[in-house]
DNA sequence: CAGTTATTTGAGCTCCTGCTCAATCGTCTC
DNA sequence: GAGACGATTGAGCAGGAGCTCAAATAACTG
């Protein structure tokens, strides 16, 4: 890594004038603790990943919305994709953590995790906010 | 959409004992209207993709953790992606609300947007909730 | 236990994503 | 205005995502 540091080194002597190697060590240090606290990235954008997509963020909006657990064919007349669609589309939010589910008989009742409904209710609140 | 609600109908059965043509209908106009309450979902998809990768997501939390805004070049040293990759997510999560710009002579002084910042504080908080 | 029914799983195909490299755009400095 | 500099943009490629179809499970029903 030759190159990656050189503009940060001219920022900083920008800033205050004068700028040694130990100063760019020093905001590096800084700033990458910054993101490191209380995150766990990766399992973060497993989840991310898991509700960015049309079809399984409309799935966990419903049922985050729903009072009741709702099973896949309550879904299906709701989402012009396929019932195979809606099942690996339920199995992905599960792995991620965005959705639950409850055998009952032949039917597989979903719900949303309380994570789920975080953050779906963190996009409600801030719409339009910019 | 012919078998789309044969299975909906045999549920309904099976919770109330009958089940005409009226009452598939009702159910599936009540849990539409459940979902579309405040809800732009192709914004909120195009939001959350932006953010579901994860040299992006580690932007968006040092944008949101840092007071200052902070530029390129402070990025760089922390994210084994070339230069042009940071520009390029920067670009993306712009585009979707999560980042905003400021310019200042040859510098770029990107911060988060408060819908940014509500997302990473829903995601730190519900973390092991389930 | 044979047949339905509700859902899941796997294969496979197409299209989209994320990166790098090279070229370009504005700004500043001499 | 020539050159350096910070950042951005576009092309292009490898690998991943999202869907459907077909086949497999698992549970109930006679």
């Amino acid at each position: 890594m030759p190159e990656t540091t050189a503009r940060l080194r001219r920022l900083i002597a920008d800033e205050i004038g004068e700028c040694c190697e130990s100063d760019v060590e020093r905001r590096i240090e800084t700033l990458s603790r910054l993101a490191a606290e209380n995150a766990d990235a990766d399992g973060d954008v497993r989840f991310l990943s898991a509700v960015a997509n049309g079809t399984r963020y409309r799935i966990l909006r419903l049922l985050a919305a729903s009072d009741d657990p709702l099973c896949v064919c309550e879904l299906t007349p709701l989402l012009d994709v396929s019932e195979s669609a809606i099942s690996h589309a339920l199995a992905e939010l599960r792995d991620a953590g965005a959705v639950e589910r409850r055998k009952e008989g032949r039917w597989r009742y979903y719900r949303s995790t309380e994570r789920g409904r975080a953050l779906v209710e963190a996009l409600d609140a801030s719409r339009g906010a910019n």
